[in-house]
DNA sequence: CAGTATCCTTTACGATACTG
DNA sequence: CAGTATCGTAAAGGATACTG
């Protein structure tokens, strides 16, 4: 298998499979480039379209995944300013393979839930 | 897409996506499952393969994992005591889409950390 | 509307010591 | 060797207020 191993803190930050890989699987930068997949967004709107994400935390994230080269900011001065947000063809790139476990992960949603229950009930 | 988007935290803790995806997708669970795709090994195996995790965490996630399906846990009292631990079919499953994520990110590095010269220098 | 700043809570994690 | 317990730290996140 590929090298992800590390012994120590460092050589695990220094991991080239880690550092490209955080920018897509977290929590909410997975949500982002799922729901950027159809489309740019504006800011609000994304925000809507996540739900449960403050302001800080989703510019945080977003911030990140620009300097990564996963995603762009345009902003159309206004007034009032609309700045959206769109992804880049390398910010595309996971996204068959994110769907993938989204699909997987949905589709064994029961089985999972089945065998918490046999796992906690004795 | 499938709907991963929630509107409030509660709501975000029910969705069956999010529920299934966080036990194979966290850092350390996605280490575990790529560590064990070759056969079983023993916690302490286990831990040095992986490196840079504590015997704390490293059982938590183990535990997790236990619970949710994705793995087993099978002990030969010993003495001394030898307890291994094993991918079940269903733990094998997101492998294929894990390890393509993982060749993706190997295979963009160089491009990842280009851009973040760039962004970082202007 | 987009973005920044501040404060506070919670969660994840690390280090270490101890037990069968 | 595997597992548990305790303590402390650091990072992630939530809430809110303020600005152009």
């Amino acid at each position: 298998m590929l090298q992800v191993t590390a012994r120590t803190k460092e050589e695990a930050e220094m991991c080239p499979v880690r550092q490209v890989l955080s920018q897509v699987m977290g929590k909410w930068q997975m949500l982002i480039v799922l729901s950027l997949e159809d489309g740019a967004l504006r800011f609000g709107a994304l925000k809507r379209v996540m739900g449960d994400i403050t302001q800080r935390v989703l510019m945080e994230n977003l911030r990140k995944m620009e300097r990564d080269g996963h995603l762009t900011c345009t902003v159309d001065p206004g007034p009032p300013v609309a700045v959206s947000y769109a992804l880049t063809p390398l910010g595309r790139e996971p996204l068959v393979h994110l769907k993938a476990l989204t699909l997987w992960a949905a589709g064994r949603h029961a089985a999972v839930t089945g065998n918490r229950s046999r796992y906690d009930a004795p």
